[in-house]
DNA sequence: AACGGACTCAACCGCATATTG
DNA sequence: CCAATATGCGGTTGAGTCCGT
Protein backbone atom coordinates (compact mmCIF):
# COMPACT_ATOMS: atom_id res chain seq x y z
CA UNK A 1 0.00 0.00 0.00
CA UNK A 2 1.09 3.53 -0.32
CA UNK A 3 0.39 6.92 1.06
CA UNK A 4 -1.95 9.03 -0.91
CA UNK A 5 -0.14 11.58 -2.98
CA UNK A 6 -2.84 14.18 -3.05
CA UNK A 7 -2.79 16.58 -0.21
CA UNK A 8 -5.24 19.10 -1.48
CA UNK A 9 -8.76 17.87 -1.15
CA UNK A 10 -8.89 16.35 2.28
CA UNK A 11 -9.72 19.38 4.26
CA UNK A 12 -11.18 19.23 7.72
CA UNK A 13 -14.60 20.41 6.57
CA UNK A 14 -14.79 17.40 4.34
CA UNK A 15 -14.02 15.22 7.28
CA UNK A 16 -17.03 16.71 8.98
CA UNK A 17 -19.22 15.75 6.04
CA UNK A 18 -18.40 12.06 6.15
CA UNK A 19 -21.52 10.06 5.64
CA UNK A 20 -22.39 7.01 7.68
CA UNK A 21 -25.12 4.44 7.66
CA UNK A 22 -26.63 2.37 4.87
CA UNK A 23 -25.37 2.89 1.36
CA UNK A 24 -27.65 4.21 -1.32
CA UNK A 25 -27.96 2.73 -4.79
CA UNK A 26 -26.31 5.84 -6.17
CA UNK A 27 -23.33 5.44 -3.90
CA UNK A 28 -23.07 1.79 -4.81
CA UNK A 29 -23.15 2.66 -8.47
CA UNK A 30 -20.43 5.27 -8.06
CA UNK A 31 -18.22 2.87 -6.17
CA UNK A 32 -18.73 0.03 -8.64
CA UNK A 33 -17.98 2.23 -11.62
CA UNK A 34 -14.91 3.69 -10.01
CA UNK A 35 -13.47 0.34 -9.00
CA UNK A 36 -14.21 -1.12 -12.42
CA UNK A 37 -12.17 1.64 -14.00
CA UNK A 38 -9.39 2.15 -11.49
CA UNK A 39 -9.30 -1.12 -9.63
CA UNK A 40 -9.39 -1.86 -5.94
CA UNK A 41 -7.19 -0.31 -3.32
CA UNK A 42 -6.21 3.19 -2.26
CA UNK A 43 -9.55 3.43 -0.59
CA UNK A 44 -9.11 6.82 0.99
CA UNK A 45 -8.13 8.50 -2.23
CA UNK A 46 -10.79 6.50 -4.03
CA UNK A 47 -13.45 7.88 -1.74
CA UNK A 48 -12.34 11.42 -2.45
CA UNK A 49 -11.74 11.01 -6.14
CA UNK A 50 -15.05 9.29 -6.70
CA UNK A 51 -16.87 11.99 -4.81
CA UNK A 52 -18.13 9.64 -2.14
CA UNK A 53 -18.55 11.25 1.22
CA UNK A 54 -17.44 8.07 2.87
CA UNK A 55 -14.32 6.96 4.62
CA UNK A 56 -11.93 4.72 2.78
CA UNK A 57 -12.72 2.03 5.28
CA UNK A 58 -16.39 2.26 4.55
CA UNK A 59 -15.79 2.03 0.80
CA UNK A 60 -13.55 -0.97 1.23
CA UNK A 61 -16.02 -2.74 3.45
CA UNK A 62 -18.93 -2.03 1.14
CA UNK A 63 -16.99 -3.31 -1.83
CA UNK A 64 -15.63 -6.44 -0.20
CA UNK A 65 -18.77 -7.47 1.62
CA UNK A 66 -21.44 -6.51 -0.85
CA UNK A 67 -20.52 -5.06 -4.22
CA UNK A 68 -17.56 -7.17 -5.23
CA UNK A 69 -18.30 -9.73 -7.94
CA UNK A 70 -18.70 -13.31 -6.76
CA UNK A 71 -19.93 -12.41 -3.32
CA UNK A 72 -22.32 -15.12 -2.23
CA UNK A 73 -25.14 -14.15 0.01
CA UNK A 74 -27.98 -16.09 1.43
CA UNK A 75 -28.23 -19.30 3.37
CA UNK A 76 -25.07 -21.01 4.46
CA UNK A 77 -25.12 -24.51 3.05
CA UNK A 78 -24.56 -27.62 5.12
CA UNK A 79 -21.16 -28.08 3.55
CA UNK A 80 -20.23 -24.54 4.39
CA UNK A 81 -21.47 -24.99 7.95
CA UNK A 82 -19.38 -28.10 8.31
CA UNK A 83 -16.33 -26.37 7.00
CA UNK A 84 -16.85 -23.37 9.24
CA UNK A 85 -17.18 -25.58 12.28
CA UNK A 86 -14.08 -27.50 11.37
CA UNK A 87 -11.94 -24.51 10.54
CA UNK A 88 -13.07 -22.62 13.59
CA UNK A 89 -12.11 -25.56 15.76
CA UNK A 90 -8.58 -25.20 14.44
CA UNK A 91 -8.19 -21.50 13.83
CA UNK A 92 -10.57 -19.90 16.28
CA UNK A 93 -12.05 -16.54 15.41
CA UNK A 94 -9.83 -16.07 12.39
CA UNK A 95 -12.76 -15.07 10.27
CA UNK A 96 -10.79 -13.74 7.36
CA UNK A 97 -8.71 -16.89 7.20
CA UNK A 98 -11.80 -19.07 7.40
CA UNK A 99 -13.50 -16.98 4.73
CA UNK A 100 -10.62 -17.69 2.37
CA UNK A 101 -11.70 -21.31 2.37
CA UNK A 102 -15.28 -20.49 1.48
CA UNK A 103 -15.21 -18.80 -1.90
CA UNK A 104 -17.62 -15.94 -2.16
CA UNK A 105 -18.27 -15.76 1.54
CA UNK A 106 -17.00 -12.83 3.51
CA UNK A 107 -15.46 -12.82 6.94
CA UNK A 108 -18.33 -10.65 8.06
CA UNK A 109 -20.91 -13.17 6.96
CA UNK A 110 -19.12 -16.06 8.60
CA UNK A 111 -18.71 -14.04 11.75
CA UNK A 112 -22.40 -13.26 11.72
CA UNK A 113 -23.25 -16.89 11.15
CA UNK A 114 -21.13 -17.91 14.08
CA UNK A 115 -22.62 -15.38 16.41
CA UNK A 116 -26.22 -15.85 15.41
CA UNK A 117 -26.25 -19.63 15.11
CA UNK A 118 -23.41 -21.29 16.90
CA UNK A 119 -23.06 -18.98 19.86
CA UNK A 120 -26.81 -19.12 20.28
CA UNK A 121 -26.67 -22.89 20.55
CA UNK A 122 -23.89 -22.69 23.08
CA UNK A 123 -26.09 -20.47 25.18
CA UNK A 124 -28.92 -22.97 24.93
CA UNK A 125 -26.54 -25.61 26.16
CA UNK A 126 -25.50 -23.29 28.95
CA UNK A 127 -21.84 -23.54 28.15
CA UNK A 128 -19.28 -21.17 26.78
CA UNK A 129 -18.81 -21.31 23.04
CA UNK A 130 -15.04 -21.54 23.57
CA UNK A 131 -15.23 -24.20 26.22
CA UNK A 132 -13.87 -27.63 25.62
CA UNK A 133 -17.30 -29.08 26.22
CA UNK A 134 -18.88 -27.12 23.46
CA UNK A 135 -16.03 -27.65 21.05
CA UNK A 136 -16.25 -31.37 21.64
CA UNK A 137 -19.98 -31.27 21.23
CA UNK A 138 -19.55 -29.55 17.91
CA UNK A 139 -16.87 -31.93 16.83
CA UNK A 140 -18.41 -35.18 17.92
CA UNK A 141 -22.09 -34.48 17.58
CA UNK A 142 -22.91 -31.64 15.25
CA UNK A 143 -20.30 -32.26 12.65
CA UNK A 144 -21.08 -35.97 12.29
CA UNK A 145 -24.75 -35.13 12.10
CA UNK A 146 -24.09 -32.53 9.51
CA UNK A 147 -22.20 -35.10 7.52
CA UNK A 148 -25.03 -37.55 7.86
CA UNK A 149 -27.42 -35.02 6.45
CA UNK A 150 -25.07 -34.10 3.69
CA UNK A 151 -24.69 -37.71 2.80
CA UNK A 152 -28.41 -38.28 2.92
CA UNK A 153 -28.87 -35.28 0.71
CA UNK A 154 -26.19 -36.60 -1.56
CA UNK A 155 -27.99 -39.89 -2.02
CA UNK A 156 -31.30 -38.19 -2.48
CA UNK A 157 -30.14 -35.66 -5.00
CA UNK A 158 -26.80 -36.90 -6.19
CA UNK A 159 -27.89 -37.74 -9.66
CA UNK A 160 -28.90 -34.28 -10.64
CA UNK A 161 -26.34 -32.27 -8.72
CA UNK A 162 -25.02 -30.71 -11.84
CA UNK A 163 -28.34 -29.07 -12.46
CA UNK A 164 -28.55 -27.47 -9.09
CA UNK A 165 -28.80 -23.76 -9.00
CA UNK A 166 -27.47 -21.59 -6.28
CA UNK A 167 -29.73 -19.59 -4.08
CA UNK A 168 -27.78 -16.42 -4.44
CA UNK A 169 -28.10 -14.30 -7.49
CA UNK A 170 -24.50 -13.29 -7.87
CA UNK A 171 -22.41 -14.54 -10.69
CA UNK A 172 -19.65 -17.00 -10.09
CA UNK A 173 -16.49 -16.30 -11.93
CA UNK A 174 -13.94 -18.72 -13.18
CA UNK A 175 -11.03 -16.99 -11.54
CA UNK A 176 -12.41 -17.45 -8.08
CA UNK A 177 -10.44 -19.79 -5.86
CA UNK A 178 -11.43 -23.40 -6.25
CA UNK A 179 -14.04 -24.28 -3.68
CA UNK A 180 -12.74 -26.65 -1.10
CA UNK A 181 -15.73 -28.74 -0.49
CA UNK A 182 -17.68 -31.38 -2.29
CA UNK A 183 -19.48 -34.42 -1.15
CA UNK A 184 -18.88 -37.77 -2.63
CA UNK A 185 -20.70 -40.90 -1.76
CA UNK A 186 -17.78 -42.72 -0.25
CA UNK A 187 -18.24 -40.82 2.94
CA UNK A 188 -18.67 -43.07 5.92
CA UNK A 189 -20.44 -41.77 8.93
CA UNK A 190 -21.25 -43.26 12.26
CA UNK A 191 -24.84 -42.68 13.14
CA UNK A 192 -24.26 -41.82 16.77
CA UNK A 193 -21.25 -40.81 18.74
CA UNK A 194 -20.92 -43.50 21.33
CA UNK A 195 -19.57 -41.27 23.99
CA UNK A 196 -18.15 -37.88 24.49
CA UNK A 197 -16.08 -38.79 27.45
CA UNK A 198 -12.85 -39.52 25.63
CA UNK A 199 -12.75 -36.40 23.62
CA UNK A 200 -9.47 -34.90 24.58
CA UNK A 201 -8.40 -32.76 21.71
CA UNK A 202 -9.74 -29.68 20.09
CA UNK A 203 -8.79 -30.14 16.49
CA UNK A 204 -10.90 -32.33 14.30
CA UNK A 205 -10.46 -33.31 10.73
CA UNK A 206 -7.57 -32.25 8.59
CA UNK A 207 -7.33 -30.76 5.19
CA UNK A 208 -4.93 -32.91 3.26
CA UNK A 209 -2.95 -32.09 0.23
CA UNK A 210 -5.54 -32.56 -2.44
CA UNK A 211 -8.13 -30.57 -0.60
CA UNK A 212 -9.81 -33.45 1.11
CA UNK A 213 -10.55 -33.72 4.76
CA UNK A 214 -9.32 -36.70 6.68
CA UNK A 215 -9.81 -37.83 10.21
CA UNK A 216 -6.74 -37.56 12.34
CA UNK A 217 -6.58 -41.04 13.79
CA UNK A 218 -3.85 -40.07 16.24
CA UNK A 219 -6.40 -37.97 18.02
CA UNK A 220 -9.04 -40.55 17.68
CA UNK A 221 -8.48 -42.28 20.95
CA UNK A 222 -11.18 -43.73 23.11
CA UNK A 223 -14.48 -44.73 21.72
CA UNK A 224 -15.04 -42.30 18.94
CA UNK A 225 -15.87 -43.68 15.59
CA UNK A 226 -12.90 -44.07 13.31
CA UNK A 227 -14.91 -43.99 10.14
CA UNK A 228 -16.12 -40.48 10.38
CA UNK A 229 -13.99 -38.59 7.95
CA UNK A 230 -12.80 -41.27 5.65
CA UNK A 231 -13.19 -39.67 2.32
CA UNK A 232 -14.37 -36.15 2.21
CA UNK A 233 -13.94 -34.18 -0.93
CA UNK A 234 -14.77 -30.51 -1.02
CA UNK A 235 -15.38 -29.22 -4.45
CA UNK A 236 -18.94 -28.12 -4.71
CA UNK A 237 -20.13 -25.98 -1.87
CA UNK A 238 -23.34 -25.16 -3.63
CA UNK A 239 -24.46 -28.68 -4.29
CA UNK A 240 -27.02 -28.87 -1.53
CA UNK A 241 -29.05 -25.89 -0.64
CA UNK A 242 -31.38 -25.49 2.29
CA UNK A 243 -34.18 -25.56 -0.23
CA UNK A 244 -33.78 -29.30 -0.11
CA UNK A 245 -34.91 -29.31 3.46
CA UNK A 246 -31.61 -29.59 5.27
CA UNK A 247 -31.13 -26.07 6.42
CA UNK A 248 -29.33 -25.32 9.62
CA UNK A 249 -32.58 -24.80 11.45
CA UNK A 250 -33.19 -28.44 10.80
CA UNK A 251 -29.90 -29.34 12.36
CA UNK A 252 -30.28 -27.66 15.70
CA UNK A 253 -33.37 -29.51 16.75
CA UNK A 254 -34.69 -29.92 20.25
CA UNK A 255 -33.79 -33.57 20.00
CA UNK A 256 -30.19 -32.76 19.33
CA UNK A 257 -30.09 -30.13 22.01
CA UNK A 258 -31.43 -32.63 24.53
CA UNK A 259 -28.92 -35.20 23.36
CA UNK A 260 -26.10 -32.76 23.87
CA UNK A 261 -27.35 -31.57 27.21
CA UNK A 262 -27.53 -35.17 28.37
CA UNK A 263 -23.93 -35.80 27.40
CA UNK A 264 -22.69 -32.53 28.73
CA UNK A 265 -24.36 -33.27 32.02
CA UNK A 266 -23.00 -36.80 32.36
CA UNK A 267 -19.73 -36.91 30.55
CA UNK A 268 -18.00 -33.78 31.70
C1' DA B 1 -54.27 -5.23 14.20
C1' DA B 2 -50.89 -3.94 17.55
C1' DC B 3 -47.24 -4.72 20.33
C1' DG B 4 -42.84 -6.40 21.97
C1' DG B 5 -39.07 -9.50 21.99
C1' DA B 6 -35.88 -12.14 19.12
C1' DC B 7 -33.22 -12.36 15.24
C1' DT B 8 -30.38 -10.97 11.19
C1' DC B 9 -26.87 -8.67 8.99
C1' DA B 10 -24.86 -4.38 7.14
C1' DA B 11 -21.99 -1.15 8.88
C1' DC B 12 -19.08 1.10 12.27
C1' DC B 13 -15.28 1.21 15.69
C1' DG B 14 -10.85 0.42 17.70
C1' DC B 15 -6.70 -1.69 17.35
C1' DA B 16 -2.75 -4.00 15.10
C1' DT B 17 0.07 -4.30 11.30
C1' DA B 18 2.06 -2.84 6.92
C1' DT B 19 3.77 0.62 4.02
C1' DT B 20 5.64 4.93 2.66
C1' DG B 21 8.45 9.05 2.67
C1' DC C 1 14.76 4.68 12.33
C1' DC C 2 10.58 7.15 12.86
C1' DA C 3 6.22 9.35 12.14
C1' DA C 4 2.29 9.46 9.32
C1' DT C 5 -0.94 7.09 6.83
C1' DA C 6 -3.37 3.09 4.75
C1' DT C 7 -5.12 -1.32 5.21
C1' DG C 8 -6.96 -5.39 7.42
C1' DC C 9 -9.13 -7.75 11.09
C1' DG C 10 -12.18 -8.93 14.89
C1' DG C 11 -15.64 -7.14 18.03
C1' DT C 12 -19.76 -4.67 18.48
C1' DT C 13 -23.85 -2.05 17.38
C1' DG C 14 -28.33 -0.90 15.83
C1' DA C 15 -31.93 -0.55 12.19
C1' DG C 16 -34.95 -3.38 9.90
C1' DT C 17 -37.51 -7.61 9.86
C1' DC C 18 -39.73 -11.61 11.64
C1' DC C 19 -42.64 -13.97 14.69
C1' DG C 20 -45.35 -15.10 18.58
C1' DT C 21 -48.89 -13.37 21.65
Amino acid sequence: MRSISDSDSCGSEEEMAVKKGPWTEEEDSILINYVNIHGEGHWNSLARSAGLKRTGKSCRLRWLNYLRPNVRRGNITLQEQLLILDLHSRWGNRWAKIAEQLPGRTDNEIKNYWRTRVVKQAKQLKCDVNSKQFRDAVRYVWMPRLMERIQASSYAHGHDKTNNNMCNTNNESSDEAKPIMACDNSLLVSSEPQSLSHATTTSSCNLIGDGRLSWDSAENNGSMSTTLWQHWDYSDLQAFEPAYGFGDADLWTDENICFLQHHLAHDF
